[in-house]
DNA sequence: CCTTGACCCTCCCTCGGGGGGAGGGTTTTT
DNA sequence: AAAAACCCTCCCCCCGAGGGAGGGTCAAGG
């Protein structure tokens, strides 16, 4: 029996398109073409040709692999390494979308924390907990800090465990500042410039300050009042924790940043 | 500072073709165009807008999608949603992928375990272990048999726990032969014209038949005269094994079909 | 016989995300 | 002043189709 090419399409479950298509790729020829109208007929053999592509097609072959391996097979098993390679290939594609799909879930977490939080604006007095870090110190512009952030990042591949954060000495020089930028990780990691260390446990006065970076002297003079006030010992560096800052992609809304600027006491 | 496209290229570590095609598609629009000579030259403030179109496409969006991104959004927390719908596509991704890894992994396992078999030819005898199966009995000619197989793998949707067996009743009519075509399950399997049930152990005498179905009958011959000779008791119908016939893809090689006939017995 | 509608043909355009290269102009370096 | 390095536009290529133009062919019905 012959068929036209729209019967052997509806058929084979095939656009005609694609017959027409593969026709000329030499995948699946006619069995034979009319010389005066040019028309296609397709043998039933060739159901089960159309059918192996179809199958292969499936699985993510291309319609190139395809001709080759219907070029130079007969039988399963001399597919099946091309097959195992296949797989491969396919695992390999799985991984860079979970990996990509971890990102983004990351992300989203991320965002979904930062909602609804509300923040006290008011000085606080905290114990903090232990933390592993890493660290990168730097002169330089305040600018340049988000280069280092990224350092971090890459060098923690994943075991960040929490919000990057500045340390400044307290007695910094405006001249000739100095800055270290830490992130809190869950193991120790290892790269170039970078320090790992474990910061103690301690005392803190805290405060919450909302709104972009070049405000923040506002609420380090607050933090110092504050201090001077109520006759506290300062013990340690400020920690300025920057809990929502520019975002992954858009710098976002200065407005909105929010930083919490800690100092360490007796 | 202004960069040529061949520096913002090497920047960006973007092509200069790509950055040509983000102008005409007004994704990246250079600050200025020389009227002169049309050269293109990008601010660094076009940097940042680089990176994140760069961060995007290694999302997976498309140029398109990230156009309409940077047309509507200043903000990380205006693309959460967007980043969540692509996320589950990226999710339906993973899930297709897998199961083609599922399909090949299978192809795999089988074609391994057929792989270096040995088969003895002669008769043997064996006691067979309960078998809970899916069924379909047709009437006509033995050809039917691949479609029959194919309803019920689709049926058991990867519950599947054996080889594909007939089951031929002891006294045959050639004339309007009928059969039945089994298949192992793990579970209960429902679906229309499939019966399940549990075919209970048994004794019976066993020959592999090596070769094409057309000749197998001489294969029934010999357990027929072994029956015979050894004065047995035939207490069921015949079952045949297909152990290896045509492939999932390619008919193969009829000379090397695997079957295993067995005749229960008391 | 003629029309109508269902088929069929070839040829070209479109999609995405660029790469390769021709052919020609400009800038920078030697 | 020449050579090398850049830059431009324009066109073709990849893949696996789908869409449609423009034209030929086949079967059924009036």
């Amino acid at each position: 029996m012959e068929y036209r090419i729209g019967d052997f399409a509806l058929i084979t479950r095939l656009s005609v398109k694609s017959l027409r298509n593969y026709h000329d790729l030499e995948l699946l020829t006619p069995t034979r073409i009319d010389s005066e109208n040019g028309y296609r007929f397709y043998d039933e053999s060739l159901i089960s040709r159309a059918r192996i592509i179809t199958v292969l097609k499936a699985w993510n072959f291309s319609l190139q692999e395809i001709r080759e391996i219907l070029e130079s097979c007969s039988d399963d098993h001399e597919v099946i390494h091309i097959i195992k390679q296949k797989k491969q290939e396919i695992q390999t594609r799985i991984k860079a979308l979970k990996s990509i799909e971890g990102e983004l879930s990351l992300l989203i977490e991320n965002e979904k924390e930062n909602k609804d939080m509300k923040y006290k604006t008011e000085i606080e007095i905290k114990e903090t907990e232990e933390l592993n870090i890493i660290s990168i110190t730097y002169k330089g512009p305040f600018s340049d800090c988000g280069k280092y952030i990224g350092k971090l990042y890459k060098a923690a591949k994943g075991k960040a465990a929490g919000k990057v954060f500045s340390l400044y000495s307290e007695d910094v020089n405006h001249d000739d500042p100095e800055g270290t930028v830490c992130l809190p990780v869950k193991k120790e990691v290892e790269g170039p410039g970078i320090e790992y260390r474990t910061i103690p446990a301690g005392k803190v006065i805290s405060l919450i300050h909302i709104g972009p970076y070049d405000t923040i002297g506002n609420s380090y003079q607050k933090l110092v009042d504050y201090r001077n006030e109520n006759s506290l010992e300062q013990t340690g560096p400020y920690r300025e924790i920057y809990i929502k800052g520019p975002g992954f992609l858009f710098p976002g809304n200065p407005a909105k940043y929010v930083s919490e600027i800690q100092m360490y006491i007796k």
